[in-house]
DNA sequence: ACAAAAGTGTTACCCCTACACCCATGC
DNA sequence: GCATGGGTGTAGGGGTAACACTTTTGT
């Protein structure tokens, strides 16, 4: 089978960056990112992005949409399904992918990591959780532009975790109000005002109780779930999700 | 001359949300969108966004970048060479464009209309200013889905205008501190109190004097041009730029 | 003189950071 | 009792929205 064009036309494909939040060696919180290792040429052996092509049919039915490439390749490279998808770019300068002009459309992707446990493709891919701080340390950690990538995604996330409810999409319900902070934290790299985030975030009351702590060695808390209807109804209201800057240049 | 492949592909193509502020027929100030007047099926006849093909080659030179598309279909199709260039999201869904498989990445533009006061298009289209309020309102103004590109354009305008210097790309310097202020009213759609954005521009110390003005029937104000090396240089020591969201609903 | 915009000053208020402090629970 | 995190209170300070006011120029 074969198919012929009186033009030349690029490949597409989809690649995302999969965020998680879940713990390092020492057992410390650690944002995290779904990485495969790639079973063929070029870059084989090496670490990358999960992804793949975007599905196209020339007869009636014309295939995927984008977003459902996204989708269909998470579910086949590491058998992930996302709570939050984003377009993050669209990268494509000739010669980025030694195959041919291959045009790239990069997503952001959130997960509980709970339910992720373990991540694991179908074609003898490897995929597994892999330290963001540690990755983005490393010169050329990853095949084809994904660093480039991934610090996009990074930044991207760091920058709207602070005024869209994003944080929401990588715990579990029911969560304390300090779990979700040490979501905020991890994402930041800094620590937050305990009193003051909870404050912050009760006000803006997008946040049902959804009972309480149990068996914790100190006084129990409340524990709440994200309500998407109320924060949609909040947001026509003219609300604003926010997390403040730090101060951070302080000399106290 | 034909292309043959193992698998489908798409076509790919760049189309540019051009944003300008002009005056519309009252003399008042106007946030407008170049729009080109299809002269092909499909859709010939109607209003449509500049774009066109990404060109591909299969051969060693593998063609051109987005970006670079982006801006060779906006000098061919409107003689404009944007001041701003960003990219918004990429768009694929099958049957988006009745040709076929067609995946277009779009763009936003900015430029100081008075440098393109005429636009036109070099391939028998005709290219023109139009007024976004108007379009936007109009149901199904535009040919393909570029009426929800249009909307997700002046979305991203309206808030990033707010975080990030993009209103100076609107602006031939130097230009008046009023000047600016009725650009970004024009964006906001609202209006700025005159002595707090006043204070709240020249605090930010990124623009830099350049005369003042002449022939004007009141006090002659300063004249003022953006430094972006300035810019930048306050950014890395942590500058934001940021102009506050309206108190709005407010009961005096 | 008048209009119109430039530019400066001021005040009252809101917010919110930083910190202190009490509460409840398991060990 | 003690450690730990949940939860509340508050004083002080910074920022700024709103508005008044003065200045300068052309007609």
């Amino acid at each position: 089978m074969a198919f012929t064009y009186e033009f030349p036309r690029p490949s597409v494909t989809v690649d995302s960056v999969v965020f998680g939040v879940g713990q390092d060696a020492e057992g410390n919180p650690d944002l995290q990112v779904v990485l495969i290792e790639r079973g063929l040429e070029p870059f084989k052996g090496r670490l990358a992005l999960p992804g793949g092509f975007v599905e196209v049919r020339d007869d009636g039915d014309r295939g995927e949409s984008i977003d459902d490439a996204a989708y269909r390749e998470l579910r086949e490279e590491a058998g992930i399904k996302p709570d939050y998808l984003e377009q993050l770019c669209t990268i494509g300068d000739p010669g980025r992918d030694p195959r041919g002009r291959i045009i790239s459309i990069a997503y952001m992707a959130l997960v509980r990591t709970v339910d992720h446990v373990a991540v694991a493709g179908d074609d003898a891919k490897a995929a597994a959780w892999h330290s963001v701080k540690r990755v983005l340390a490393t010169r050329n950690a990853l095949a084809f532009d994904h660093d480039k990538i991934l610090r996009l995604a990074y930044e991207r996330l760091r920058v709207k975790v602070r005024y869209a409810p994003l944080g929401f999409n990588l715990l579990r319900p029911p969560f304390s109000l300090s779990e979700l902070r040490v979501v905020y934290e991890t994402i930041l790299m800094r620590k937050l005002d305990q009193a003051n985030f909870r404050r912050r975030i009760l006000d803006m009351k997008i946040l049902v109780e959804v009972g309480e702590q149990t068996g914790v060695p100190h006084r129990a808390g409340m524990l709440y779930r994200f309500d998407k209807r109320v924060y949609d109804k909040a947001v026509r209201d003219g609300f604003n999700f926010e997390i403040p800057q730090p101060p951070e240049g302080r000399h106290p």
